[in-house]
DNA sequence: GGTTGTGAACAAATTCACAGCG
DNA sequence: CGCTGTGAATTTGTTCACAACC
């Protein structure tokens, strides 16, 4: 498949980890790697990966493999981390201090521009060596990060009204940490994560297995 | 759909979101839900919270809709949450402090039980109000603290070493904060959740969206 | 020989549409 | 009448299996 058409929604949520392992295996000195290899590598199965990177146009050899460093620019540039992006967090509690403090975020490539708080108390400090802001200098810190991406992380009665704030200021991309649904729109992409929520789907997983030891105590030929 | 048949996947994701949305509707005083109404507070659309909820077997009444009361009990009997669950961190750095830190865990009801690291140094320590274990004390924590939810916030060089020194604990639930692959044994349920790869995902639809965007610079009726 | 790229088969998830029931 | 519960239709995602190619 050659290139534009659009590529699967599940296909995108895996090239991050593609890109991951290849930067790995690049490390270890590989210059080429095959889709069995890579597959073991991001914890997925090969024809998985060889119909995902089909999506991306990207070319393989045949008989050999995909060349590593070829694919880590291909891999790069779709994901558009050649440029780079800046994130701007709303929110300086807790988690909001924390995310500023991760280093996860500098390390691959996102910066964090500043914090905005509506607290005037936290206004001009540093956390963890980045500025509070107030909520009206958003405008001014997001044109100053052109294609930045801004961060909820602030309770979930307010995170809608954030949402509203970042997207006025013309913020495109937004990763909502607070527990709520919030609405935005067409051409802002929002994505959610919910830590409490991966918390209760592994307590429903764990009520499960625990449920499902009770009977087969002693099973023959297991 | 008569409760015992396995949940699909997709749905056990929505539950905790279904659950908090009903919570809300509750301290608003609901007692009756139409799945349409669910669906709005959820983001989702209705024939998918009658599936969903079909596959519970939880009755509503045609023509009424679902007791808001009735419903979470379902569903959080469902999740498991009737039982609480500790959480167990591993790895003090920056994530793992802030984690400890992050009261969503402990407000949503799984309240961490200690963090361990393999810094001496460190062991001992308090950490916002959470006792750092040396990694020797592991299954001690872990047999205190029955059906508890591991976490790794560790650097992804030791991740796999800690999911392991997990299950030999006896966990078999585990939150992967590390951006990187791990297995486990069957039985156990690993989820992962990296921060950086959501940033990466959001980069990926900023591009289509910036680039979509050069053309139609002027649309008329828009 | 070894490995890709991809149609075709299969499986999972979503949405539609309506019968059934309060 | 209104809303649920669910089969059927559709869409999306995964896996298989093999021809094409180095």
């Amino acid at each position: 498949m050659s290139a534009r058409g659009s590529v699967p929604e599940a296909t995108v949520a895996r090239l991050p980890l593609y890109l991951r392992s290849l930067l790995a295996l690049a490390g270890e000195g590989n210059t080429t790697v095959s889709s069995e290899q890579l597959a073991g590598a991001a914890g997925v199965n090969a024809s998985k990966v060889r119909k995902d990177l089909s999506y991306l146009g990207s070319y393989g050899t045949r008989g050999v493999g995909y060349d590593v460093e070829y694919l880590i620019f291909e891999m790069s540039r779709e994901l558009g981390l050649a440029r780079e992006r800046s994130v701007i967090i709303a929110g300086a509690g807790n988690l909001g201090q924390a995310l500023a403090n991760y280093n996860g975020f500098t390390d691959r490539g996102f910066p964090v521009a500043g914090i905005i708080d509506a607290d005037e108390a936290k206004v001009g400090k540093m956390v963890s060596g980045v500025r509070v802001y107030a909520v009206a200098d958003l405008p001014q810190l997001a044109d100053g990060h052109p294609g930045c991406i801004g961060v909820v992380a602030t309770p979930a009665s307010v995170a809608q009204e954030v949402v509203d704030r970042f997207v006025e200021a013309g913020i495109s991309s937004v990763l909502n940490f607070a527990p709520s649904v919030v609405s935005a729109p067409k051409g802002v992409t929002v994505r959610q994560v919910d830590l409490a929520l991966e918390l209760q789907v592994l307590s429903f997983y764990a009520g499960r297995n625990e449920a499902g030891r009770k009977i087969p105590r002693r099973v023959i030929g297991n």
